[in-house]
DNA sequence: ATTGATATATTACGCTCGTCATGTATGATG
DNA sequence: CATCATACATGACGAGCGTAATATATCAAT
């Protein structure tokens, strides 16, 4: 059967945010393009119709979750740039960040996973980390702008790494403890 | 053919140091049983002999490659406290250690994977980085040892994220960046 | 030397994977 | 209303997956 031209559209819009849950939530290759279309209430046959492969598919994921998150930054640097950067790291450095990735950060849910593939997905995570470091970039204190960005990256990488390791860790104590760590040393206002 | 107990030991110990490599290197679902029987030299037919699941053998290669790593960390901290981080952040900061994740750190290289598995693989992993992180808690400055602590986990979460970051993205120059940006951030000795 | 134990090889199982060829029903177009 | 284009459904493909049963060959113990 066919739909109309704004199903497809539709259509093709509630597979990359599917994609985008079940890839952070179970890993790249922990979910099947068939489950997957099911999931977005598809058969599997139609996915070649709209993307080139399951690769492409996942750098259209990421580049769409990451934009979010990046908007929603930007969002906190709009409301106040004294205060953005207590937002951020409230909603990044918490359990609930934790327990739900598929909600998450695509470069702590999927950062490993990418850097093994190809050059699409791995731009995508470049884009999108690059529109968060800049976000930040925003809200390190001091004048020397290099200062600053450093500041930005290291803050950014420290962020993710808190992440990826209270996830993976067994001792739900130690997961907190990191997590809140990671929240003081964060640098303070301008 | 049944070899010798020594042999035994020796194909066990091989099968787990194959494993620790292989798995850091194409990820958790990237490298079958079977594969990864035959870079150890032996068939697929064995492999249930020595280990229960492929997620034994994970947790078991997890262990070994991070001990090994906490032990390397050790030595340093043996050489002399005042230029111990300064060698660890040398070795895991690097350019060398992003282009050879199956050599490198395996919470970098399977965080991601095992925050998803079960029980062993992340005990396992919460085993090693406890031990890479009570490295550190030693050669962080300051008096308080809360604070060292404190100082310790996030200086680790630093070092994680920055190789995770490093490795998936796809602009050379960024990469090395994020590098220098989190070992500019690191503290400063004692 | 004979026996028993067992580590590995062989083989096969049921399943899922990514991908693709074909059929078909329906929207878009005139 | 008739025609065409096409998005999706169906089904199949070869390959690889984790796991397990069986066979065999050799070490270890007697």
């Amino acid at each position: 059967m066919k739909v109309s031209r704004e199903q497809v559209a539709l259509n093709r819009e509630r597979i990359v945010e599917t994609a985008a849950r079940l890839f952070r939530e179970k890993g790249y290759d922990g979910i099947g393009v068939a489950d997957l279309m099911k999931s977005a209430g598809l058969t599997h046959g139609g996915f070649y119709g709209h993307f080139a492969s399951k690769e492409d598919l996942l750098a259209e994921a990421a580049a769409h979750a990451l934009k979010k998150s990046v908007q929603r930054w930007e969002g906190y640097l709009a409301e106040g740039r004294d205060t953005a950067l207590e937002k951020i790291s409230d909603g990044y450095l918490t359990r609930q960040h934790c327990e739900h990735p598929e909600k998450g950060c695509s470069v702590t849910a999927l950062g490993a996973d990418i850097a093994r593939l190809g050059p699409k997905a791995r731009h995508a995570l470049t884009e999108g980390a690059s529109g968060q470091m800049a976000v930040l970039e925003q809200l390190m204190p001091g004048a020397d702008p290099a200062a600053r960005r450093r500041q930005a990256l290291a803050t950014y990488a420290s962020m993710v790494g808190a992440i990826v390791l209270a996830r993976a860790v067994d001792d739900e104590q130690l997961s907190a403890e990191i997590l809140q760590a990671v929240q003081q040393s964060l640098p303070a206002g301008t």
